[in-house]
DNA sequence: TATTGTTATACTCTATAACTATA
DNA sequence: TATAGTTATAGAGTATAACAATA
């Protein structure tokens, strides 16, 4: 179909939006990423990290490093089991993910305002549906399954 | 707005969608779009590439070595000028270009297709309106100027 | 032996600075 | 001198293979 094929262009040319609507502290996107998920769901393993952003277990071993280098993580030991790793941000990486927060929604609403009000309705009564869209798509996908049994 | 951060999460998720959409080829987005772009627009400088992607010289000289390596794309002088490369796709580059397209189209129609008609519904009325908003936020930004005079 | 993480290595992607060749 | 492109160098981001430490 035409639709898709112009839906596909779209979601391409977001890649590219995304990737400049944040630049507060010159975070890739993945270490944006990680640092935002260390915000919001607390310190994490090493293993649990990398399976969360799609990464492999030395990718993020790596990427941690340099967050770490940049004082944005910390690296804790565990009590419970001496070969696990707990990944905390700390407060300045903290803080780092709000500058970019701000960022992002300041740009996002400068480009929404610059819509006409029909645009930003249609927009707006998307964005339930292509959260749908995204979730389906990184859902661990399983062809031969049709989900939980 | 609350819907200005749900937008921003969305579009953050999207960028991984996206990145799994196509993967034919094992190439990465920037060469994947400048491959897309000279099978769209033919033969290019280099110049006018890296200024089209959003890199720099040197960065669009790399990224067009390694497509030559892999004889996806063709490097050519220009008779009027000794000094400018024209840069062309060949037929396996072309040929790589439509595989990705397929792939990609696959995987978007399948993931439409377990939207429900309402969310398809949604998703195509903002088709145009979300163009709109990436044009807008790839446009090259002058703040204080409001066009071409 | 299985799991957690790191090190080694290699490749893509990206930038800035310095350079070459042509106009 | 200005423009087109390359080379040099550095760093982020990513993978696989090999390794060490702990369970």
């Amino acid at each position: 179909m035409k639709q898709d094929a112009e839906l596909a262009l779209v979601l391409e040319q977001m890649v590219r939006v995304v990737r400049r609507l944040a630049t507060a502290g010159d975070l890739g996107f993945p270490a944006a990423a990680v640092l935002t998920r260390l915000v919001r769901e607390g310190p994490q393993r090493l293993t649990d990290l990398a399976a969360g952003e799609g990464l492999s277990q030395p990718g993020m071993t790596q990427l941690v490093s340099r967050l770490e280098r940049q004082t944005l993580v910390r690296r804790n030991p565990c009590v419970d089991d001496g070969r696990v790793v707990l990944v905390e941000v700390t407060p300045g990486g903290r803080e780092l993910v709000g500058r970019r927060r701000e960022e992002r929604a300041q740009a996002l609403s400068g480009l929404l305002a610059q819509l006409d009000p029909t645009e930003r309705d249609a927009v707006q009564r998307a964005v339930p549906a292509l959260a749908r869209l995204t979730a389906l798509a990184l859902a661990p996908q399983r062809p031969t399954d049709g989900g939980p049994a």
